[in-house]
DNA sequence: GATTAGATGTCAGGACTTTGACATACCCAC
DNA sequence: GTGGGTATGTCAAAGTCCTGACATCTAATC
């Protein structure tokens, strides 16, 4: 066994450090994604928050701040402000009073479409970087893996 | 071949909308993880920006905050208030003038390391599960994809 | 030795996000 | 119908983080 001067906790797998751990790879390719995201949209005027918000919406057209709020992983004030946005640009229509309830649906207009259109473009492109930069079996895998550690920690 | 309705961008790889993509999964993954570590932290009067810090600090001890803030994916300005906070708490020092150059290396405090062994435990808790929800054969294979992908980005 | 480029630490400003709180609206048991 | 529980939208305040900028220091180049 390992008699070397570690008192401390002892790491849940063999890892020689932080480094090693799942979550600090995670998060790793998270920063890494993020930035490479960024930047890809500024071009396009738009950031990483809104770009989530158009696609979400693309795929889901209909879903109120709540919802979009827990599909893109942010609070229902910081999608408040993103919906806000995208309103005031003429990417999205809310209608302003709803017969029931409270969550009034977003929807996608033209020039929406357009501007996610445009913006795919770019985000796809890093997209098939991830896909590529893995081995193709393995991607389902990956998906299975990813989606299984997300669920173990939200019950 | 696929002949909906659809005239936008094809996406790099077969999912039926973002939430089959590998940057929608990772995205989810990452948040759930923040969410589980900054809960697991608060017990312990850490934010997630502090507990990396001390434990990259601990893994390797004399890092500058340059080195620390490229380590922990934020700004070195970021990092230069978390040094703050944690060496007013006492749990690491900083020489004030060092003889070559402007990095101050920092180092962790008896009061740092006993800090960080305790929130340890909750956080080595929560990387236990993440392994657990993985396939154990299937492990390597993940971090090797993680790393792989970070990289592919970083180019 | 002077100069240029690269890296580091720090300050100021602004942008973004979250937490806390409150009012409104639905749903379900009773 | 009525009350409790839950979900939603929104406001205010605070915290967090980043971008831009500048001075300092080193090392490489001429």
């Amino acid at each position: 066994m390992d008699m070397r001067e570690t008192p401390g906790v002892t790491p849940p797998h063999p890892a020689p450090d932080v480094f090693g751990h799942v979550g600090y790879q995670l998060k790793r390719a998270h920063a890494a994604l993020r930035a490479a995201m960024d930047q890809a949209l500024r071009a396009h005027g738009l950031t990483v928050p809104q770009y989530s918000c158009l696609e979400v919406l693309a795929a889901r057209p209909g879903m109120s701040n709540a919802d979009l709020a827990r599909a893109t992983f942010v609070s229902r004030q910081s999608m408040n402000v993103v919906l806000r946005g995208l309103q005031d640009a003429g990417l999205l229509t809310r209608p302003a009073t709803v017969e029931t309830g409270r969550a009034r649906p977003a929807t996608l207009t033209g020039e929406g479409r357009r501007r996610l259109r445009a913006a795919q473009e770019a985000v796809y492109a890093i997209e098939a970087r991830l896909v590529r930069a893995v081995h193709e079996d393995r991607l389902p895998a990956l998906l299975a893996d990813l989606d299984r550690m997300a669920r173990a920690l939200s019950d």
